[in-house]
DNA sequence: TTGTATGCGTTATCAG
DNA sequence: CTGATAACGCATACAA
């Protein structure tokens, strides 16, 4: 080595045709030391990983491997958001972890992929990344269509929590019972007049009072069971929708559903534990006792931070145990298997934020 | 199409030789028309992707292309902990976005890589993948070795927050000149007993006060620097180091802090917003006013949910322009042009949760 | 246990 | 504007 290293003539890296010839063996040994696919003398080894070393040679080019053995080892996991906002919800960071987690154990990476419509034109898409299958993190609208480029490649896919049409298998909760079961418990309770602060309806993130028509027409599926869950069971309820999952938004809720002090719930439902807190911000705010005077329940089984010592009762999804079971269902479809939906089921957990309704005899 | 297309004959997918043959140009013509790279006639244009259609051609295979080409359009982005633990810090999620907005406007996507030591044997990792830069979200002890093999494979790397070694192009804040600015504003309003509430020293996360010898050992640089700058103002301060960048570890730290009536700090100095949001808390709980009685500072100036009325006094990082730069820097890098590290500044803001120390006459 | 021969699907180059 | 040709670097089936 001279002083400067990267001075010398910019002679290619060593492919493994170089250390073959060099270590005096044929290609298809040399790969074999790199692989461990078969048996090799120890010698033959030591001298190749030897000449290997001495070459600079690193192990195979990636991209060739890829292309020979016609899988790249990266699964695409496409969410709809912006990244910032997708990983704020904790339900959606814990089921990427769990993912990354079933991925890894397949021997897959993870390529983190937004469904942007006005992205860089040379930047990855589902339609052009070099991919073995795609997991998509809900569903809705554009996503659609976007699909259909990862179907049409041939390439296996997995929705969570969405609804991606046929033979795509997906990874849901049971939302409507796990929703009504909430309801149950608050009607049980004595409460008759209940406000629902929902997710948001579809990409819009519209805020306020919802009418039928808006309800009608929610196109995220989340948001569209538990409500529907819920109205199973309360169908007079007050439909606010929120314009997000966070503390913020549902205080906003909150505060409409607290404005009218003749007219304003006994019970609030929230579609996540998110909203839920913020909800019971806005009835401290507003002068009000949880539960004593208006009872909250949340959505997710998540671990909220500013909610003081209440205990949220809430319904506790599986969020890690959803990613994993996406990671399996796309190992087995790269089996060649076939992969069922999975539907998980949620736990009810009765916290300190729901009681009897004021004046209720149980 | 039968009543079951999947049932016939595994044809294999048309490649672009087929395409071509069938509408009669050659490969290259037929190449070009995908790429675009070359003008093509319209006729022959329209004429191969009516081809491509009829066959089911979607497009080049990316394997294939990036074998050809040399690149793969896929930058690692590596962290060192648990997804789970590393989206829960907003500071690294801000960051993340702002380095996919920055690799995608390069057209690059993002592999999301963990450096876990006993990952499956054939999963991706910094060696193996198909990439064509790699960007370190921290780098401490054991990223170091892993941080070699990228180094080996002569692809280009940088590093947020971190020590890389020579000649790996660093993106990082002023933290030593910005944690002195928050303790010289201490130190102005009459300030003397201080108390500090560090990030994590290494990957230990141990709680509780710091020996001097702890503190020598510190790895994170963050956590050293922030340190330093604090130090070099109150050499005598107390120092807490908290298990992590959690509301509730500051909870921890905070009750540490004013276990003892008798002696304790007129102000806390925590090196993350997220912290002193917690030590607040522990102060209300403490029945200490913030910030008649103690006054907090954090550092980061995110926006903090569960902070009430309160406006933090923190030194404000660039968090999303971090996460650009490093993606300007991999492009840079990409280009055969050399990309030097760069530090950014923070500003200090002013907030409600600092005031006089008790008895102080300015 | 090792070597030989092929082709994976593209795209860059250069000549027409 | 289009076509012929030659790699890109490797892993596998098969023969020895």
């Amino acid at each position: 080595m001279s002083s400067d290293p990267d001075a010398g003539a910019p002679r290619r890296r060593a492919t493994i045709a170089d250390v073959a010839r060099a270590a005096g063996v044929s290609p298809s040994t040399a790969s074999v030391v790199f692989s461990g696919k078969a048996p090799v003398a120890e010698r033959t080894r030591e001298r190749v990983l030897a000449v290997a070393a001495d070459l600079g040679y690193t192990g195979p080019d990636p991209r060739a491997a890829s292309l020979r053995r016609g899988r790249s080892g990266i699964v695409a996991v496409t969410v709809e958001e912006h990244l910032r906002t997708a990983f704020l919800d904790p339900i959606k960071t814990a089921t990427m972890d769990g993912l990354t987690d079933g991925l890894a154990a397949l021997g897959a990476g993870v390529l983190l992929l937004r469904d942007d419509p006005d992205a860089a034109p040379d930047a990855p898409t589902l339609a052009t990344a070099p991919i073995d299958a795609a997991v998509l993190i809900g569903c809705s609208g554009r996503m659609r269509e976007t699909l259909q480029a990862v179907r049409n490649r041939g390439l296996p896919v997995v929705v969570i929590e969405g609804d991606a049409g046929e033979g795509v298998p997906r990874i849901e909760l049971d939302n409507v019972e796990a929703a009504a079961q909430i309801a149950h418990h608050l009607r049980a309770l004595g409460h008759r007049d209940i406000g629902v602060v929902t997710l948001s309806f579809d990409g819009e993130r519209v805020r306020g009072d919802a009418t039928p028509e808006r309800i009608a027409g929610i196109t995220t599926p989340v948001t569209k069971d538990r409500l529907d869950g819920t109205l199973s069971v309360f169908p007079d309820a007050r439909v606010v929708s929120a314009g997000g999952s966070f503390i913020d938004e549902g205080v906003l809720a909150g505060r409409l559903l607290f404005a009218d002090p003749e007219h304003r719930p006994t019970a609030v439902i929230a579609q996540s534990d998110l909203l839920a807190a913020g909800v019971i911000r806005a009835a401290e705010e507003a002068g009000l006792r949880v539960p004593e005077d208006v009872s909250v329940a949340g959505f997710d089984g998540i671990a909220v931070d500013g909610l003081g010592d209440h205990i949220l009762t809430t319904a506790v999804q599986p969020a890690v145990e959803k990613g994993r079971a996406a990671g399996d269902a796309v190992a087995r479809l790269l089996a060649g298997e076939p992969a069922a939906s999975i539907s998980f089921t949620c736990a009810f957990r009765e916290g300190t934020t729901t009681g009897p309704a004021p004046g209720f005899v149980g």
